[in-house]
DNA sequence: GTCACCCGTGGGACCGCTCCCACGCGGCAT
DNA sequence: ATGCCGCGTGGGAGCGGTCCCACGGGTGAC
């Protein structure tokens, strides 16, 4: 690509590390033997075995993932892609704690993670070619928009990918969510429980998944109350603190009345307390508010949120493991992995 | 390692890539001609290099990384190193951000970032040999503790190495951090400025260099007014919220007259924050706060936290830059990049 | 005792690229 | 005309692994 005009760095320092010849020679057997042993082959005596290991320390050995990689066609490693766009929207654990959960289920298969952030639509759009140059042997994806389409691209060309979330309802590709609308269902439960009836939402932006599930959350547990979900209690937010501000203006305009709020996330949540108080209303007294995610923002916000966790660690070790699935096994079929989500009562609600 | 006794996945679908071989059929050339197009190099007639071109355009050629880096010993990838065990770290924007920049730096070279979390003590020692191994061309650290020899290892093995934040005031290798001593020193000035006069400081852990630089800041601003600082005005904290309270409990208890507190983070801050509150003291009528990283924490403490900013992204981005320069350029000789820090004035102080 | 078999083994043939050497050819000085 | 130079070029020789075929020697069946 654009690498061809840059200069070109020099050769590595010319540390020349041992190669499978120099070990198969110091341990007096040949080549196929030594990779063999490195391979885990039960077709060698337990002599050469031995044999062979005590070179690889001596000479301190590491198999050279090129070499490998060239001949096997597997480069034992999957990318993890996250358009850029979206980052700033979870500066929060979610980011990290998937990548911590996806790292351990990686760790364990001696894979490698590439972090791959889009920068603008172009460079999404070459992802696909990218990507399935025998970069990786698999994808991971964050943050599909329901129009993305990448996933669809790579999966004409055979390359594995899970996702995290999905892009509808018909999402023909493996992924893993958490159970957002059981959650929202939760957090509106807990606002009935706590007596309220007037009961809004501050939803994320309509074409994602995530957002269209915890609004059904909500719609499912004020009806399974006998309440209607009347359409000016919901108001669209976009994720961000100042959407959730702006949403809980349109709110406390139209339903002057209202008593709770729930927001599909805690950024929206304490953008909708700031504004509550700005409007001279208490929380949890006037209006109680709950959240979701659980995130760092929760416990900091005045009062601490009531908020709906999900087990992001987990969704990334299991990200991790559907993807080494279907790259071990291919056509293992694209399955859905549903995580149950759990509400951390504090005292916003 | 112990991929060894995994089950081989199967060899990635065998839909062929072009080779640059069938380029160079195409295209009418031999393959060194179309290798030196492809990489660049200015002598190739206009006519070879057009033919070429429309060729990679026709086979949508994109070339095999394995089979050049084998030959170039270069990997075009660079790792990012973090010790899982700064969960604090992933809690905040700080990580996500210097990613950004990193990712940034490094996609204009056309260089891959590898994500590297060291789970524990053991996988962490392994780390250098393992990134030694001819895996990437340089690496990237951040939270490299004072005692931290991993960047030495990485050193005497020659693998060109960057760090986010020095270990000691003699770091040898090359680094990039902000204006650490500067910032605290600028909020400790606008303490001063609102004429507070008797003004503590929660520290972080004196074993790292950030803490002690943010110390020394705070003592200098304080020297520079005629003021002296006293011990009694310097509590240590761990950059945990509870450190932060109790650090603020010390200094109340031993400075009952106090009327300022610099904490050498947000998080610290908000704790000590609670703290005052909970001795009734108003923030910042009674006591002003000031906090150190201008995280997403700030903005969610009551009141908003006056705080002094880091340039994250822009931190990302130079490390990426010199790490570049240091793998094109070896021996350019360790350097180290200090960038501004911004005070962020909000209701605290 | 002979033969078929199996197990462990060595090593050749690649994988797809870059590097570099040698070569052909036109233009210029001699 | 002859030589030399230098440019653009083709293609051989690896890079360090894996795969697989062929082979030697021990074993058991006949």
């Amino acid at each position: 690509m654009t690498a061809a005009e840059l200069p070109q760095p020099h050769r590595t320092a010319d540390v020349r590390r041992p190669t499978l010849n120099a070990v198969a020679a110091r341990a007096g057997v040949g080549r196929g033997t030594a990779s063999r042993v490195i391979n885990g082959s039960p077709k060698v005596s337990a002599r050469s075995r031995a044999a062979v290991e005590q070179a690889i320390a001596e000479l301190g050995y590491v198999p050279n993932r090129a070499a490998r990689s060239l001949v096997t066609r597997r480069t034992d490693s999957v990318a993890l892609v996250v358009p850029d766009a979206e980052t700033r929207l979870f500066s929060e654990p979610y980011f990290s704690e998937i990548i911590r959960g996806v790292s351990a289920g990686l760790a364990g298969a001696g894979m490698q993670l590439l972090l791959v952030l889009a920068r603008d639509a172009t460079e999404y759009a070459r992802l696909a070619t990218y990507l399935s140059a025998q970069r990786v042997d698999g994808v991971l994806m964050m943050a599909v928009h329901s129009d993305d389409t990448l996933p669809d691209r790579l999966e004409e060309l055979a390359v594995p990918t899970v996702l995290a979330g999905r892009r509808s309802a018909a999402e023909p590709l493996g992924h893993v969510r958490a159970d957002n609308a059981g959650g929202a269902r939760v957090a509106v439960e807990h606002l009935l429980a706590g007596g309220r009836r007037a009961i809004g939402t501050i939803t994320g932006p309509l074409d994602m998944d995530v957002a269209r599930a915890r609004l059904d959350g909500y719609r499912e547990a004020l009806r399974d109350a006998g309440l209607t979900a009347d359409e000016d209690l919901i108001a669209p937010g976009d994720f961000t603190e100042e959407g959730g501000r702006a949403a809980m203006r349109g709110l406390l305009r139209r339903r002057p009345g209202l008593d709770a709020v729930f927001a599909a996330s805690d950024v929206m949540a304490s953008g909708a307390v700031l504004e509550l108080r700005a409007a001279g209303l208490r929380v949890p007294h006037d209006v109680a508010v709950v959240g979701f995610d659980d995130s760092i923002v929760a416990r900091h916000v005045d009062p601490p949120l009531t908020s709906v966790r999900q087990p992001l660690q987990e969704m990334g070790r299991t990200m991790a493991n559907l993807l080494l699935d279907e790259i071990t096994h291919r056509g293992t079929g694209h399955r859905e992995v549903i995580l149950p989500t759990e509400l951390v009562v504090r005292e916003s609600a």
